[in-house]
DNA sequence: TAAGATTGTGGGTAGTTGTGGGTAATTTCC
DNA sequence: GGAAATTACCCACAACTACCCACAATCTTA
Protein backbone atom coordinates (compact mmCIF):
# COMPACT_ATOMS: atom_id res chain seq x y z
CA UNK A 1 0.00 0.00 0.00
CA UNK A 2 1.57 4.02 -0.94
CA UNK A 3 0.35 6.71 0.46
CA UNK A 4 0.50 9.49 -1.89
CA UNK A 5 4.08 10.87 -2.93
CA UNK A 6 6.59 12.72 -1.48
CA UNK A 7 4.16 12.32 2.14
CA UNK A 8 5.38 11.00 5.84
CA UNK A 9 3.79 10.11 8.47
CA UNK A 10 4.66 8.74 11.15
CA UNK A 11 7.46 8.35 13.60
CA UNK A 12 10.12 6.57 13.78
CA UNK A 13 13.29 5.25 16.34
CA UNK A 14 16.66 4.85 14.57
CA UNK A 15 20.15 5.18 15.32
CA UNK A 16 23.08 7.38 14.04
CA UNK A 17 26.27 5.78 13.52
CA UNK A 18 29.88 6.86 13.45
CA UNK A 19 29.92 7.73 10.29
CA UNK A 20 26.83 10.27 10.51
CA UNK A 21 24.48 8.37 8.62
CA UNK A 22 21.07 7.53 9.42
CA UNK A 23 18.36 5.38 7.60
CA UNK A 24 15.20 6.48 6.32
CA UNK A 25 12.35 4.24 6.75
CA UNK A 26 11.49 2.24 4.49
CA UNK A 27 7.92 3.65 4.17
CA UNK A 28 9.48 6.97 3.51
CA UNK A 29 11.73 5.80 0.73
CA UNK A 30 8.79 3.77 -1.04
CA UNK A 31 6.77 7.02 -0.89
CA UNK A 32 9.43 9.15 -2.69
CA UNK A 33 9.08 9.38 -6.88
CA UNK A 34 11.39 8.67 -8.71
CA UNK A 35 12.41 12.09 -9.98
CA UNK A 36 13.73 13.01 -6.49
CA UNK A 37 16.45 10.41 -7.89
CA UNK A 38 16.65 8.92 -4.34
CA UNK A 39 17.82 12.01 -3.08
CA UNK A 40 16.89 14.38 0.09
CA UNK A 41 18.51 18.04 1.04
CA UNK A 42 19.12 18.32 4.64
CA UNK A 43 18.58 22.02 6.00
CA UNK A 44 18.87 23.19 9.56
CA UNK A 45 15.67 22.93 10.86
CA UNK A 46 13.40 25.88 12.73
CA UNK A 47 13.29 23.94 16.04
CA UNK A 48 16.27 22.63 17.20
CA UNK A 49 16.31 19.35 14.65
CA UNK A 50 17.76 18.67 10.95
CA UNK A 51 15.11 18.90 8.24
CA UNK A 52 15.05 16.42 5.17
CA UNK A 53 13.16 17.55 2.29
CA UNK A 54 12.67 15.14 -1.21
CA UNK A 55 14.71 16.91 -3.66
CA UNK A 56 12.05 18.06 -5.98
CA UNK A 57 10.25 19.68 -3.25
CA UNK A 58 13.81 21.58 -2.35
CA UNK A 59 14.15 22.35 -5.87
CA UNK A 60 10.99 24.89 -5.63
CA UNK A 61 12.48 26.19 -2.59
CA UNK A 62 15.91 26.66 -4.69
CA UNK A 63 14.26 28.79 -7.37
CA UNK A 64 11.69 30.66 -4.37
CA UNK A 65 15.59 31.79 -3.22
CA UNK A 66 17.24 32.30 -6.89
CA UNK A 67 14.54 35.51 -7.75
CA UNK A 68 15.74 37.70 -4.50
CA UNK A 69 17.83 40.08 -5.26
CA UNK A 70 20.84 40.40 -3.76
CA UNK A 71 21.03 43.85 -3.67
CA UNK A 72 18.66 44.19 -0.38
CA UNK A 73 20.69 43.06 2.63
CA UNK A 74 17.74 41.34 4.47
CA UNK A 75 17.51 39.04 0.83
CA UNK A 76 20.71 38.31 1.13
CA UNK A 77 20.75 37.67 4.85
CA UNK A 78 17.49 35.08 3.81
CA UNK A 79 19.06 33.60 1.22
CA UNK A 80 22.43 32.88 3.14
CA UNK A 81 20.84 31.32 6.58
CA UNK A 82 18.32 29.20 4.46
CA UNK A 83 21.36 27.68 2.18
CA UNK A 84 23.83 27.92 4.14
CA UNK A 85 23.28 24.58 6.46
CA UNK A 86 21.67 22.47 3.52
CA UNK A 87 23.13 20.26 1.76
CA UNK A 88 21.69 17.35 -0.85
CA UNK A 89 22.25 13.71 0.34
CA UNK A 90 21.58 10.32 -1.50
CA UNK A 91 21.14 7.62 0.61
CA UNK A 92 22.92 4.23 -0.31
CA UNK A 93 22.13 1.03 -0.74
CA UNK A 94 21.18 0.24 2.99
CA UNK A 95 18.69 3.66 2.54
CA UNK A 96 21.05 5.80 4.28
CA UNK A 97 21.20 9.01 4.60
CA UNK A 98 24.72 11.04 5.62
CA UNK A 99 24.23 14.26 7.97
CA UNK A 100 26.94 17.00 7.91
CA UNK A 101 28.45 17.48 11.40
CA UNK A 102 27.52 20.99 11.83
CA UNK A 103 23.87 19.82 11.52
CA UNK A 104 24.72 16.86 14.01
CA UNK A 105 25.62 19.41 16.34
CA UNK A 106 22.89 21.71 15.82
CA UNK A 107 20.23 18.96 16.21
CA UNK A 108 22.16 17.69 19.70
CA UNK A 109 21.83 14.04 17.78
CA UNK A 110 23.50 11.30 19.48
CA UNK A 111 23.34 7.45 18.97
CA UNK A 112 19.21 7.47 19.17
CA UNK A 113 17.30 9.40 16.98
CA UNK A 114 13.69 10.12 16.35
CA UNK A 115 12.23 10.62 12.61
CA UNK A 116 9.23 12.41 12.12
CA UNK A 117 7.09 12.80 9.08
CA UNK A 118 5.73 16.02 8.52
CA UNK A 119 4.04 15.45 6.01
CA UNK A 120 5.46 17.16 3.17
CA UNK A 121 8.88 16.64 5.22
CA UNK A 122 11.13 15.08 7.34
CA UNK A 123 12.39 15.77 10.88
CA UNK A 124 15.05 14.04 12.36
CA UNK A 125 15.39 15.07 16.42
CA UNK A 126 17.38 13.92 19.68
CA UNK A 127 14.49 12.59 21.53
CA UNK A 128 15.21 14.26 25.09
CA UNK A 129 14.73 17.83 23.01
CA UNK A 130 11.73 17.31 21.40
CA UNK A 131 10.53 15.78 24.77
CA UNK A 132 11.55 19.17 26.16
CA UNK A 133 9.52 21.21 23.08
CA UNK A 134 6.75 19.80 23.30
CA UNK A 135 6.21 20.53 27.03
CA UNK A 136 6.88 24.17 26.32
CA UNK A 137 4.44 23.59 23.31
CA UNK A 138 1.43 22.25 25.40
CA UNK A 139 0.52 26.10 26.19
CA UNK A 140 -0.10 27.16 23.08
CA UNK A 141 -2.85 29.97 22.81
CA UNK A 142 -6.16 28.85 22.28
CA UNK A 143 -6.71 31.42 20.11
CA UNK A 144 -3.68 30.55 17.80
CA UNK A 145 -5.59 27.35 17.46
CA UNK A 146 -8.84 29.24 15.92
CA UNK A 147 -6.62 30.72 13.75
CA UNK A 148 -5.50 27.86 12.19
CA UNK A 149 -9.02 26.28 12.20
CA UNK A 150 -9.92 29.19 9.82
CA UNK A 151 -7.26 27.55 7.15
CA UNK A 152 -7.70 23.85 8.12
CA UNK A 153 -10.47 21.48 8.46
CA UNK A 154 -9.81 18.41 10.20
CA UNK B 1 22.96 12.77 -7.64
CA UNK B 2 22.58 15.74 -10.12
CA UNK B 3 20.91 18.95 -8.45
CA UNK B 4 19.90 21.74 -10.15
CA UNK B 5 23.02 23.10 -12.72
CA UNK B 6 24.81 26.18 -11.30
CA UNK B 7 23.14 25.94 -7.95
CA UNK B 8 25.24 26.41 -5.08
CA UNK B 9 24.14 25.20 -1.77
CA UNK B 10 25.92 24.58 1.73
CA UNK B 11 29.53 25.61 4.12
CA UNK B 12 32.63 24.55 3.84
CA UNK B 13 35.78 25.36 5.66
CA UNK B 14 38.84 25.43 3.16
CA UNK B 15 41.95 27.48 2.44
CA UNK B 16 43.32 30.03 1.00
CA UNK B 17 47.54 29.38 0.33
CA UNK B 18 49.85 31.39 -0.36
CA UNK B 19 49.09 32.00 -3.89
CA UNK B 20 45.75 33.32 -3.39
CA UNK B 21 43.99 30.70 -4.62
CA UNK B 22 41.05 28.45 -3.03
CA UNK B 23 39.35 25.12 -3.76
CA UNK B 24 36.11 25.58 -5.19
CA UNK B 25 34.07 22.35 -3.23
CA UNK B 26 33.90 19.89 -5.67
CA UNK B 27 30.16 19.55 -5.55
CA UNK B 28 30.06 23.49 -6.53
CA UNK B 29 32.06 22.35 -9.33
CA UNK B 30 29.93 19.09 -10.72
CA UNK B 31 26.74 21.34 -10.43
CA UNK B 32 28.75 23.79 -12.86
CA UNK B 33 27.05 23.71 -16.72
CA UNK B 34 29.54 22.47 -19.81
CA UNK B 35 29.14 26.41 -21.26
CA UNK B 36 30.62 27.93 -18.29
CA UNK B 37 34.09 26.51 -19.65
CA UNK B 38 35.49 25.82 -15.97
CA UNK B 39 35.15 29.42 -15.02
CA UNK B 40 33.56 32.03 -12.34
CA UNK B 41 33.85 35.56 -12.22
CA UNK B 42 34.98 36.51 -9.06
CA UNK B 43 33.99 39.99 -7.56
CA UNK B 44 33.78 42.21 -4.62
CA UNK B 45 30.67 41.73 -2.46
CA UNK B 46 28.19 43.64 -1.06
CA UNK B 47 28.72 42.75 2.56
CA UNK B 48 32.15 41.97 3.43
CA UNK B 49 33.11 38.66 1.41
CA UNK B 50 34.13 37.76 -2.58
CA UNK B 51 31.57 36.72 -4.87
CA UNK B 52 31.76 34.38 -6.83
CA UNK B 53 29.50 33.72 -10.21
CA UNK B 54 29.63 31.30 -12.61
CA UNK B 55 30.45 32.45 -16.35
CA UNK B 56 27.08 32.47 -17.79
CA UNK B 57 25.37 34.43 -14.69
CA UNK B 58 27.79 36.96 -14.98
CA UNK B 59 26.92 37.66 -18.57
CA UNK B 60 23.69 38.12 -17.40
CA UNK B 61 24.45 40.52 -15.13
CA UNK B 62 27.10 42.13 -17.43
CA UNK B 63 23.79 42.93 -20.12
CA UNK B 64 21.62 44.39 -17.30
CA UNK B 65 24.02 46.65 -15.87
CA UNK B 66 24.46 47.30 -19.99
CA UNK B 67 20.92 48.44 -19.91
CA UNK B 68 21.11 51.20 -16.98
CA UNK B 69 21.64 54.65 -18.53
CA UNK B 70 24.61 56.37 -17.47
CA UNK B 71 22.40 59.99 -16.94
CA UNK B 72 21.33 58.92 -13.77
CA UNK B 73 24.27 59.10 -11.13
CA UNK B 74 24.16 56.48 -9.13
CA UNK B 75 24.00 54.44 -12.11
CA UNK B 76 26.84 54.80 -12.98
CA UNK B 77 28.12 54.56 -8.97
CA UNK B 78 26.79 51.27 -9.39
CA UNK B 79 27.82 49.67 -12.71
CA UNK B 80 31.17 51.36 -11.41
CA UNK B 81 31.77 49.54 -8.22
CA UNK B 82 30.19 46.28 -9.73
CA UNK B 83 32.56 46.29 -13.26
CA UNK B 84 35.72 47.74 -11.41
CA UNK B 85 36.82 44.51 -8.95
CA UNK B 86 35.21 41.57 -11.13
CA UNK B 87 37.81 39.52 -13.02
CA UNK B 88 37.10 35.86 -14.78
CA UNK B 89 38.88 33.09 -13.31
CA UNK B 90 39.26 29.42 -14.36
CA UNK B 91 40.32 26.62 -11.81
CA UNK B 92 43.10 24.45 -12.12
CA UNK B 93 43.30 20.44 -12.42
CA UNK B 94 43.04 20.51 -8.55
CA UNK B 95 39.83 22.85 -8.91
CA UNK B 96 41.47 25.77 -7.18
CA UNK B 97 40.57 29.92 -8.50
CA UNK B 98 43.09 32.21 -8.05
CA UNK B 99 41.96 35.52 -6.66
CA UNK B 100 43.17 39.28 -6.71
CA UNK B 101 45.03 40.57 -3.75
CA UNK B 102 42.62 43.11 -3.66
CA UNK B 103 39.87 41.01 -3.05
CA UNK B 104 41.52 38.89 -0.25
CA UNK B 105 42.21 42.51 1.27
CA UNK B 106 38.49 43.89 0.57
CA UNK B 107 37.15 40.26 2.43
CA UNK B 108 40.11 40.35 5.26
CA UNK B 109 41.17 36.82 4.13
CA UNK B 110 43.24 34.79 6.14
CA UNK B 111 44.63 31.54 5.81
CA UNK B 112 41.29 29.60 6.57
CA UNK B 113 38.29 31.09 4.53
CA UNK B 114 34.34 30.07 4.52
CA UNK B 115 32.56 28.97 1.12
CA UNK B 116 28.93 29.89 1.37
CA UNK B 117 26.62 28.44 -1.04
CA UNK B 118 24.18 31.07 -2.48
CA UNK B 119 22.07 29.38 -4.67
CA UNK B 120 23.24 31.63 -7.61
CA UNK B 121 26.47 32.24 -6.84
CA UNK B 122 29.15 31.71 -4.03
CA UNK B 123 30.54 33.77 -1.44
CA UNK B 124 34.01 33.67 0.22
CA UNK B 125 34.28 34.75 3.71
CA UNK B 126 36.70 35.21 6.58
CA UNK B 127 35.08 33.27 9.36
CA UNK B 128 35.15 35.90 11.69
CA UNK B 129 33.49 38.75 9.74
CA UNK B 130 30.95 36.10 8.91
CA UNK B 131 30.52 35.88 12.72
CA UNK B 132 30.17 39.49 13.11
CA UNK B 133 28.00 40.06 10.29
CA UNK B 134 25.52 37.47 11.41
CA UNK B 135 25.23 39.26 14.90
CA UNK B 136 24.55 42.95 13.24
CA UNK B 137 21.91 40.97 10.96
CA UNK B 138 20.43 39.68 14.24
CA UNK B 139 18.43 43.35 14.72
CA UNK B 140 16.90 42.59 11.13
CA UNK B 141 13.76 43.49 11.15
CA UNK B 142 12.15 40.53 12.61
CA UNK B 143 8.33 41.16 10.51
CA UNK B 144 10.17 41.76 7.36
CA UNK B 145 11.92 38.63 7.10
CA UNK B 146 9.06 36.23 8.57
CA UNK B 147 7.18 37.86 5.47
CA UNK B 148 9.91 36.51 3.59
CA UNK B 149 9.72 33.26 4.85
CA UNK B 150 6.27 32.81 4.34
CA UNK B 151 6.16 32.99 0.94
CA UNK B 152 9.34 30.99 0.57
CA UNK B 153 9.49 28.15 3.35
CA UNK B 154 7.26 25.15 3.06
C1' DT C 1 4.90 -22.32 12.50
C1' DA C 2 8.69 -22.29 9.43
C1' DA C 3 11.04 -20.43 5.49
C1' DG C 4 12.00 -16.59 2.83
C1' DA C 5 12.30 -11.80 2.07
C1' DT C 6 12.99 -7.30 3.75
C1' DT C 7 14.97 -3.91 6.82
C1' DG C 8 18.30 -1.81 10.02
C1' DT C 9 23.28 -1.64 11.60
C1' DG C 10 28.27 -2.12 11.48
C1' DG C 11 32.61 -2.06 9.25
C1' DG C 12 36.31 -2.51 5.29
C1' DT C 13 38.20 -0.66 0.89
C1' DA C 14 39.04 1.83 -3.21
C1' DG C 15 38.44 6.06 -5.34
C1' DT C 16 37.94 10.97 -4.81
C1' DT C 17 39.07 15.43 -2.88
C1' DG C 18 41.83 19.07 -0.59
C1' DT C 19 46.48 20.94 0.12
C1' DG C 20 51.28 21.93 -0.52
C1' DG C 21 55.00 22.67 -3.37
C1' DG C 22 57.95 22.49 -7.84
C1' DT C 23 58.83 23.81 -12.68
C1' DA C 24 58.01 25.97 -17.05
C1' DA C 25 55.90 29.76 -19.50
C1' DT C 26 54.56 34.45 -19.57
C1' DT C 27 54.63 39.13 -18.36
C1' DT C 28 56.70 43.28 -16.47
C1' DC C 29 60.23 46.52 -15.81
C1' DC C 30 64.70 48.49 -16.29
C1' DG D 1 66.70 42.87 -25.08
C1' DG D 2 67.47 40.63 -20.84
C1' DA D 3 66.59 39.89 -15.87
C1' DA D 4 63.26 39.58 -12.31
C1' DA D 5 58.85 38.67 -10.90
C1' DT D 6 54.57 36.81 -11.63
C1' DT D 7 51.42 33.50 -13.35
C1' DA D 8 49.87 29.05 -15.05
C1' DC D 9 50.44 24.20 -15.17
C1' DC D 10 51.79 19.78 -13.17
C1' DC D 11 52.83 16.23 -9.64
C1' DA D 12 52.45 13.96 -5.10
C1' DC D 13 50.61 12.91 -0.65
C1' DA D 14 47.19 12.62 3.08
C1' DA D 15 42.59 12.71 4.56
C1' DC D 16 38.17 11.79 3.67
C1' DT D 17 33.99 10.01 1.44
C1' DA D 18 31.13 6.90 -1.09
C1' DC D 19 30.48 2.37 -2.23
C1' DC D 20 30.32 -2.40 -1.17
C1' DC D 21 29.67 -6.56 1.62
C1' DA D 22 28.07 -9.08 5.70
C1' DC D 23 25.12 -10.09 9.49
C1' DA D 24 21.17 -9.81 12.65
C1' DA D 25 16.56 -8.62 13.57
C1' DT D 26 12.02 -8.10 11.90
C1' DC D 27 8.22 -8.80 8.97
C1' DT D 28 5.67 -11.52 5.34
C1' DT D 29 3.83 -15.42 3.32
C1' DA D 30 2.80 -20.03 2.52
Amino acid sequence: MTLTNNTFIGEYAYSLDSKGRVNIPAKFRQSLSDDNEGTFVIARGMDSCVWVYPLIQWKDIESNLRNLSSLSKINRTFVRNTARYASPSTYDKQGRITLTPYLIDYAGLDKDVLIVGMVNKIEIWNPTRLDETDKQNLEIDPAAYDELAKNIII
